[in-house]
Parts: structure tokens; sequence; C-alpha cells
DNA sequence: CGTTCTATTGACTCGATTCAAACTAAGTGG
DNA sequence: CCACTTAGTTTGAATCGAGTCAATAGAACG
């Protein structure tokens, strides 16, 4: 992990959803940032004193987690911000968590408050991050409240699979897996031992492998059918396009064509 | 409905939720609002057509309803603005809908940008408005995500209840339901069957009635306990208070003390 | 090299769905 | 104002998805 270059993910992220300006590229670059890493499960808690800083992902996952039933409320994925607007009204019952081990850059409220003032289209951009993620909220509960465990499983994994790819990662179809079929299970509100049979019934029709901490994909036309997989919610201006962008010779076993959502 | 005080209904939900002065209070007075009237299941559809004005519900309930399975994914009592944020990125595959007869005010955007310029106390109290729309939503995914059928249908009609109150309805521990169980099986995300049977299961327990379109709370204690509610997530800047303040003529049957959830 | 966390498997149980039918309330039009 | 129609509620029986419990196998880690 490059250190000095924690702005870019946020450009990569914020690119993937508005269209930004050489000047906002710029803007961006300015970005004061202090890096922390943390283990799996390990608690990024910082409700309890009022932060002037949020957090940007950089590596790995992070998830929202009520403190009460363990329920994952949100995964989020490098270049997100989780906590953009948890700082104005924290959720005193809820938990931002790594999921495996993660890297995070602390960055000052300030700086989104000056960028936003000098820049319409930045100011829009971060508007539209956490619109988003209200939409991903929503798209989450009909996850929850109108799917079998099956399709829901693999929503939640096209879901993941999209975003990653969103910002540059997982262009090969090959994801990092870092946490644990228990965390699955609590994003999708279902029992460890069926999120492990779940699993096995994907591998079983051959739709992905899952070893060493990595998912592969194997056949994400039947993935994304199976979970009727609409990739609209997140706002994503180009979804193959935006893959393409970032990918470092192209990994032939996975075509942009086979990710590509758009018609 | 006295339609020349539309504003009155969002002047309740924001002093519910924030500190607004004398000043704030005559800006909100200002408010243009062009009021119209749906009926049960109707659907405020206006995301096709890019608004540029936004819907305050005056009177009944209103849903977000996914289009493809018919999940809902939040409920919103007067005083709120469901779409107060869905203009940005509208969300295709979702219907804003009238759970029962409701009176809604069109409201322009540019109201909203003239006050939140003119108030910082309305511009943050706007904000708190969607934040805790969030805050919503993931209580809604706790509430799917780890609770069986009875509590959940006691969540949400602890969350209703509360918020009516908020904006000073149901102080007599009566709420109109001109929605049907249906809709309340779609929200909790139970078949309309299961939905009728907690719902004589907590007539039996002498919890609630439900007849002729009113629910009345018989035993609140017994409801938020069996519910596990904490209405922290609400945002509430005072509920009991919040609600005498508004009471015309309180009602003995339901104390203020009965609905207390602040210690 | 043991300790611990994670994944896997089988048997049993239970909450919730589905299907169907009966019943009731609420409109609608003659 | 009543008969008809439709929408909503209620009931029972059969079925199924998913949870729980418990025990084993495997991987990761100090």
């Amino acid at each position: 992990m490059q250190q000095g270059f924690a702005f870019t993910k946020l450009a990569d992220r914020l690119t993937s959803i508005a269209d930004l300006s050489d000047d906002d590229l710029e803007l961006l670059t300015r970005m004061p940032s202090t890096i922390a890493h943390f283990a799996s499960h390990d608690r990024i808690l910082r409700m309890a004193d009022r932060p002037s800083r949020c957090c940007l992902l950089l590596q790995g996952y992070l998830c929202w987690k009520d403190d009460n039933d363990g329920q994952i409320t949100s995964i989020h994925v490098p270049g997100d911000i989780p906590d953009f607007y948890a700082t104005i009204a924290p959720s005193l019952a809820a938990h931002l968590t790594a999921l495996g081990p993660a890297v995070v850059a602390f960055v000052p409220h300030a700086f989104f408050h000056e960028i936003s003032s000098l820049s319409p289209n930045l100011r829009r951009a971060l508007q539209l991050l956490s619109l988003i993620d209200a939409a991903c909220l929503r798209n989450w509960i009909i996850n929850l409240g109108s799917r079998d465990s099956l399709t829901r499983v693999a929503h939640l994994i096209c879901e993941i699979v999209v975003r990653l790819r969103a910002v540059g990662l997982a262009n090969d179809g090959r994801l990092p897996s870092p946490f644990t079929q228990s965390d699955l299970a609590s994003a999708c509100a279902i029992s460890a031992v069926h999120a492990n049979r779940i699993i096995q019934e994907l591998r079983r029709r051959q739709i992905l492998t899952w070893q060493s901490r990595i998912i592969t994909i194997r056949n994400w036309q039947a993935l994304s059918r199976l979970a009727g997989f609409e990739s609209d919610y997140l706002g994503l201006r180009h979804i193959a396009t935006s893959a393409r962008h970032h990918s470092k010779g192209s990994v032939a076993s996975f075509e942009a064509s086979e990710l590509s959502i758009l018609p």
C-alpha cells in the first residue's frame, strides 16, 4: 500500500459516479490523511469521541454492525467513506468494524468542507456518495425482505464484485474474501451453518469457488441471473469502462463483456 | 385539513429534531405549496419527470415500495419529506405510494435551498432529516434481519407511534391504520396470512386493538418491551415533551409517562 | 505442535409460507 | 336502499426453508 496516495482511492471512487475535471482531481491530491491499519473484527470505533475526521477505506472491507444482535447493515469497499455522515448523528448502537485486515485513511472533515466550497462538481459527487449509501441500504432491505437465502447471498456477492470493479479491483473476477462465512451470514441474516450450505451450493453449480480467502467468480452470467442483480442503484456511470480504465494487463478469463451489466 | 397551514407540519417535524428560533419559524411560514390528495395505493410517481418539487406529507401515510417484489422499504408520517433527496438520484425501481388516503404538499426545491442559505439552524435541521431517514433504513434492516415476525411487527408499530407523537399525533395511543394487513406484511416481509396471526396474537395479549381502521395501543409497556424498542435512532429531542406540546385537551387514558421512552 | 478459529456434516425442530376456503366489511350501481 | 361485487380478514392443514444442536474435520497461528 503506497501510503502517499490515499487520495487516489477517493478519486477512483468519485470518478465512478461523477464527472470530475482535472482541477477537481488536483484538489483531491491535497487531501491530508493519517493511515491506520486494522485487524479483522477490529472496531474502528470513534463514535464516542465525536471525531473531526472521517475514514476513507483504502484496502479491505469495513462494515457497520449492530451492537445488540450483530446484524451487519452495510459493507464498504476501498474508496468508500462509511462514516461520511454518521459523524453528524452518530448511531450509538452500531460499530464500524473491519472484515478482515483493513487499511484506513483518516481525513479531516474540514477537507471535505473545503473542496465542497471550491468545486460544485466535488460537492455534488460527495452528495451522491451518501445518496448511493442510502440506495444501498434500501437495496439491502429488499435483499433481506424478499429473497431467499441462496439468491440473497448471490446478490450480496454481485454487489461487492461490481463495487470493487468500479474502483478498479477484482477485474479478473477474483475478489479477496478475508471475512468468514459467519460474517457473510451476519450480513445476509442467515445462520452460519446455512451460509456454508449456500456457498457449497454455489460451488456445486460451478458459479464460484471460495478458497484461501479468495472468491473466484466462475460464471458471472449465472450468478447475476440467479440474484436478479440490477446495478442501477449503485449509481455507477459506466461499469465495464471504469473497470477497464484501471486494469493492468487484462486477464483473459474474465472479459469486460462477461461482467457488463449495461446492455 | 386546513390547506393554508402546510408549513406547520414541517415546523412540527423540524422542531422535533432541532432547536429552531422564532426567525427560523418565520421563514417556514413563507413556504409555497400545492396541495394534492391521494387515494390508498395511489402512486405519487414523479421519478420519470425529474421534478423540481418534493412532497411534504401532511396527512396519512406514504411508503417507498419496490416495483419488482412489492417490498416496502420505509414508511412516512406527516411532516416527513420522503423524497427530499430521492430527487437527486431517483431510484427508478421504487415508487412512492400512499398507504391509505393521504394529503401531500408539493414544495419547490428552491424553497429549501433558500431557507438553507438563510438559516444555519434550518440547514442543519434539514440535513438531520435525511440522516435520520438513513438511520431508519438501518433500523429497518435490523428489524428484518434479526427479529422474528412478532417482535418485527411490534417494533414497526412502536416506531410509527413514536414518530406520530413527535409531530403531535396519536397522543391518545390511537393511531389511524388506513393501510391493510397486507401492507403491514409487505413492510415486515412476512406473508399476509402470518401478519394476521401476529395481530391476533397482539390482540390476545391485550397489547392493542385494531378495528375500524384504528389501532389502539392498550399496553405500551408490553409492546415496547416485546419489540425491544429504543427510540434513539429517531433522533428526537424529547419525546414526551414534544407530544405534550401539541396536545389539545389531553386524553387521560394515555398519559405521557406511559409512552415516555426517556428515563 | 498443540490451540484456536473456521468450515463442514447430519439429524431434528420450528417458524413461516402456501393453498384453499369461508367469512366480513366496504363500495357500487340499479 | 338493497343486491351485487370486490377487497380485506380469518381459519385450518400441509409443506418447506432455515435454525439449532452437536460433533467432526480442517486451516491458521503462535
